[in-house]
DNA sequence: TACTACGGTCTATGATATAAACTGGTTTCA
DNA sequence: TGAAACCAGTTTATATCATAGACCGTAGTA
């Protein structure tokens, strides 16, 4: 931990840092299309903050948002983008940059 | 990255992933004693900032603060508890573990 | 004894996360 | 066929929270 990665820590993406984004944005990168119940199920947010902060991700262009129907019940899912992948990567060197390296076992 | 860890992002301890006391709670941790002016340089926070977010982590019972006098001036020191560095390493393991793996080099 | 600098604290503001209430449509069932 | 319950989300009201600028008391200093 130096004096250079400790400022870095004041520069952490927001839109990453925030959990509720983070938890949507680490499923979204692991598969290559997720529906809002899913995201629902396995993130445990409510039904209108998941709505909320997946539209912020839309907005700040790190996920795609597609609406269709499955039978005539309306399913929203996600993607992220390559854009939300590249901002989750360096989110993760970011904080990989501050952790105590871990002592060889 | 399996659900488990998932979940656990939104049970991230707040009063440390905030970035601005993440970086004094990280200088503190390194050090035996911390002047404020010295946490102002190195983490680059504003004045009221760096003073309020200090109160919130005394408050939660991370740092402990003192407060002195160098010669008539006066001084304000932190160091952390071993509330706080409890809070801290548990932080870092929570991370941690959402980190995908490194690859062997 | 005015004036500036030091070491902080207080507080007003704006941004943000969150959940409860709501919407628009669909299925069930009486 | 009408009402009630349900589904898949969105809107919005609220409450919290970070942030920086105004402020305060003391100290040096001209």
């Amino acid at each position: 931990m130096n004096e250079a990665a400790l400022k870095t820590i004041l520069d952490l993406d927001r839109m990453v840092h925030e959990p509720a984004r983070l938890a949507i944005l680490t499923v979204v990168a692991a598969a290559e299309q997720v529906e809002f119940l899913f995201l629902l199920k396995v993130t445990g947010l409510s039904k209108g903050n998941l709505s909320v902060q997946a539209q912020k991700l839309e907005a700040a262009g790190y996920v795609r948002t597609t609406k269709g129907f499955r039978g005539r019940i309306p399913v929203t899912s996600f993607a992220i983008t390559s854009e939300g992948r590249k901002a989750l990567a360096s989110y993760h060197a970011q904080i990989r940059a501050l952790l105590p390296k871990l002592p060889k076992k």
